[in-house]
DNA sequence: ATAACATATGATCAACTGTTCATATGATAA
DNA sequence: TTATCATATGAACAGTTGATCATATGTTAT
């Protein structure tokens, strides 16, 4: 299967390229969005903390399975937690969140 | 398992939500990010346009393999393509790539 | 110490995803 | 028309993912 030439073009695109661990670790990030459960949750936490249960209630869904959910959030920086005695709030890390869903937002509202 | 009282927070909080429908929508499009296949086609993409055998050939990827991901990002409206002859190009759709991208960036580089 | 509540975790399983392979479509040139 | 290049597509298969269930950990009150 000889192709046409690229020589020049892939030089210079390739150049521009970040590091394949690079792009590796955004496409991570964006995969944690990737799911209604967990975009569901941070919107909630849009609003202010919640606790784990709290979350399951509005979400209908099992304490287990947020708590799953909950753990990738934290992996991936986008939520931080406190504890006061027996409950766990989880909150926003930072606004990132916030702009990423805001651009998919305005994609998806067009 | 009784557990303790939301009810305040819940209806606070469930207001605010947008429809099911549109969270859906919106993690959909993220889990289009989420594949460093695409991401790298994305990126590829913010240089200039290029037709499926280039992409594949600075992926060192197969022109299957791209022309299927290339389907997604279409369906996705992320990127639009154009016909020359036998060659087909493909270009970012619009800038919501690059916000989307761009903020994905930030929140990894900390 | 025991009971009750809040959360976390490991195993399991069905559903989904991305690549490959083979093949089809579409366009151009001979 | 036939050959060739460029791209698209469908089936198949392995790898991944998200919910569930059972159970474990951690905290507080009695």
């Amino acid at each position: 299967m000889k192709t046409h030439d690229h020589s020049k073009l892939l030089s210079d695109v390739s150049g521009q390229m970040p590091p394949d661990e690079v792009l590796a670790e955004l496409s991570e990030l964006f995969s944690v969005f990737g799911d209604s459960t967990r975009i569901k949750i941070l919107w909630a936490l849009f609003e202010r903390e919640m606790c784990v249960c709290a979350i399951a209630e509005l979400l209908k869904m099992t304490q287990s399975a947020i708590s799953h959910q909950l753990k990738l959030l934290r992996h991936a920086k986008l939520v931080g937690s406190r504890r006061e005695g027996k409950t766990i709030y989880y909150f926003l890390a930072d606004d990132h969140v916030r702009s990423i869903i805001g651009q998919g937002m305005e994609h998806i509202s067009e």
